[in-house]
RNA sequence: GCGCCCGUAGCUCAAUUGGAUAGAGCAUCUGACUACGAAUCAGAAGGUUGGAGGUUCGAUUCCUCCCGGGCGCACCA
């Protein structure tokens, strides 16, 4: 099902086409939602831009292309505005059927499967192993989960790819501390309560303890040399790591599982042949006993080539090496079309570089797309990265339980007659929901400040808003004791403004996600929602749905509410964040 | 020193990728609950988009320079 922007797009281009000639046969027409209703609801802007080239005016373009446009069960009407805009005021009927296909579309809410399809990897959230996550995974997970989400929605096959910190030296430490606590190669668990006390205690050995640093050395010797007990340990510690990331997963709605980890061991074996593979492309130099490779385009501080490490001069690897490996791992065993990283802003140049890297190698063709999703830092209110009040790391799950148990103060002053569980769980969504929005709301490639009362507030660009919006349309169903799955789809007739404007911003779903799938920014989809959402109380405030004036309009609105809460689910979903019925 | 990112109303943020009069929320002020959740809505006020040039029919958006802030620039990831 074609949606609106796409029915407008073909429309203009076929009446440029029409008034202009072959040759403009396939003249993108610019089409836009106007910005200000008396603009209509969309607009066309190719004409001045078009006027120009041609040297004519752009209003007498524009009327040309006008006189052309078949309206017909789409538009009441089409004028030229201004310095030749085209105004389109869609017409009710048109309208009232798409409205009606969207809602009769239950799962896919009129947005088309993409084509074609394809395999995307997106590579987000990468907490260390043997550590607690902490404040600075929140962003690659909460982003990384939403963009997985959104183009998987759009029909493509998406692989999440938990890229785990699994591998290095500091595992010879942790093994020999597991083995101090009383570890057994031959067990199959080692409980672990708490991953950071198992760092910490760990590191302070080694920096303390000249022969536990020894022995610490020699056992990552046995670690890369696949001894069977050692590699048995570090797999107890990997699984007791992954039971807490899995536990942070859940309750943060993140759709991560064991299944998505290709942690950096994964990739260990595989280092040799990126080595190999860089010499065949004659693209491997060596620099200071260093190998080394030069992306085209990069300097470093004295103006030469700048240069990046791909095997240290103690025949170590580097991470380079290790995203090479798994670039190639993507791209030939994955099959990937596109492969998605969703890591902070500092590490720009570090993709930009692997990207140049892997197009010189031709390791990635042209037709893969190598995205790379930089996003800010979390600020504190003082403007420096969040941090304790004791300068410590935030850990996440501290920030889960401080969310929920903020939200659920919030919710005991608006709703004190919940009972306690159905309190907790309210909490449990809105709470985790507002964290979630507060952090997907604002353009990713800016820092934010993060501040409790400001994403639990319930006015405002805030998850508690948008799910409010949802829990009073459920109400309105509740009091009415309105079956929504048994509504008449067709029943959909706009008249109010406010029913009008409902109806469009509805209707615009399917461009939006689009726009997020193509940029990689969720907060478009936040603005979307909260506009939606904006759209329904007026509706609200001015539509009274159960005493509407009459049955055919009761039920007209009982279906656009209905759309507007599937519509605002849906979104709601997409970026990871659960509605409840009440709060 | 070079490179990347950011700078928009008092505060927190948008601006459909170059389109019309730069929009929201908070805070301030004025209205609206004997109609479905006032957890809302209607309205007012608030701007030299850090500064100066340039490109363009049109610039918050692109280019150059400058000023502020952040982050990168080889053996950590």
């Amino acid at each position: 099902m074609p949606d609106v922007l796409h029915i407008l797009t073909e429309k203009l281009t076929r009446a440029i086409h029409a008034a202009l000639g072959d040759q403009h046969a396939h003249t993108d027409p610019q089409i836009r939602p106007s910005n200000n209703p008396k603009f209509g609801d969309y607009q066309a802007n190719f004409a001045m831009g078009l006027a120009k080239k041609l040297g004519q005016k752009p209003r007498d373009l524009a009327q040309q292309v006008v006189e052309k446009i078949d309206l017909e069960n789409v538009c009441d009407k089409a004028t030229v505005a201004g310095p030749g805009f085209i105004n389109l005021h869609l017409g009710a009927d048109f309208l009232n059927e798409q409205a009606a296909a969207a809602l009769a579309d239950t799962d896919r809410l009129g947005v088309a499967p993409a084509q074609p399809k394809q395999r995307v990897v997106v590579d987000y959230s990468g907490p260390n192993v043997a550590k607690e996550m902490h404040v600075g995974h929140l962003r690659s997970t909460v982003i990384g989960d939403c963009i997985a989400r959104v183009l998987e929605f759009q029909g493509h096959d998406v692989k999440r790819q938990n890229h785990l910190g699994d591998w290095g030296t500091q595992f010879g430490m942790l093994i020999e501390h597991m083995l101090d606590c009383g570890a057994d190669p031959r067990q199959t668990s080692f409980e672990v309560s708490d991953l950071n006390a198992l760092y910490q205690d760990a590191k302070k050995k080694f920096d303390a303890a000249p022969a536990f640093a020894d022995r610490a050395r020699k056992r990552v010797v046995l670690l890369q040399g696949r001894d069977v007990d050692t590699g048995n340990l570090w797999a107890q510690l990997q699984s007791e790591s992954y039971r807490h990331f899995r536990d942070v997963y859940r309750r943060m709605n993140v759709l991560l599982t064991e299944d998505d980890v290709r942690g950096e061991s994964f990739y260990n074996d595989k280092l040799p042949t990126v080595l190999e593979g860089l010499q065949k492309a004659g693209l491997l130099q060596d620099s200071q006993g260093a190998q080394v490779v030069f992306p085209a385009g990069f300097k470093n501080r004295d103006g030469d080539p700048q240069a990046m490490i791909v095997q240290k001069s103690d025949g170590g690897y580097l991470y380079a090496t290790t995203d090479l490996a798994a670039a190639r791992y993507r791209i030939d065993e994955l099959h990937a079309d596109r492969i998605v990283y969703v890591t902070d802003a500092r590490q720009s140049q570090h993709f930009a570089m692997i990207f140049a890297t892997l197009r010189q190698a031709h390791w990635a063709s042209d037709r893969v797309r190598l995205d790379h999703v930089p996003f800010g830092t979390v600020l504190g209110k003082d403007n420096k990265p969040f941090k304790t009040r004791q300068g410590g790391t935030v850990k996440l799950i501290d920030l889960l339980d401080e969310a929920e148990k903020r939200a659920a103060t919030v919710i005991d002053q608006k709703n004190p007659d919940l009972s306690a569980d159905q309190r907790d769980a309210i909490a449990h969504a809105v709470g985790i929901g507002a964290l979630k929005y507060a952090d997907l709301s604002n353009d990713r490639i800016k820092d934010y400040v993060f501040d409790w009362d400001r994403m639990l507030a319930f006015d405002g660009n805030t998850a508690p808003y948008l799910q409010n919006a949802y829990v009073r349309i459920r109400s309105i169903f509740r009091k009415g004791g309105v079956d929504s799955s048994t509504l008449d789809h067709g029943a959909i007739s706009v008249r109010d403004p406010a029913e009008r404007a409902l109806a469009v911003k509805l209707l615009q779903l399917p461009a939006v996600i689009d726009a997020v799938a193509d940029s990689l920014e969720p907060h478009r989809l936040c603005t979307y929602l909260y506009e939606l959402a904006s759209a329904f109380h007026q509706f609200y405030e001015h539509c009274p749905v159960l005493i509407a004036p009459d049955e055919s309009t009761r039920d007209s609105r009982l279906a656009l509410c209905e759309l507007t809460a599937r519509t605002l689910q849906r979104g709601l979903d997409l970026l990871g964040i659960q509605v409840i019925e009440q709060m």
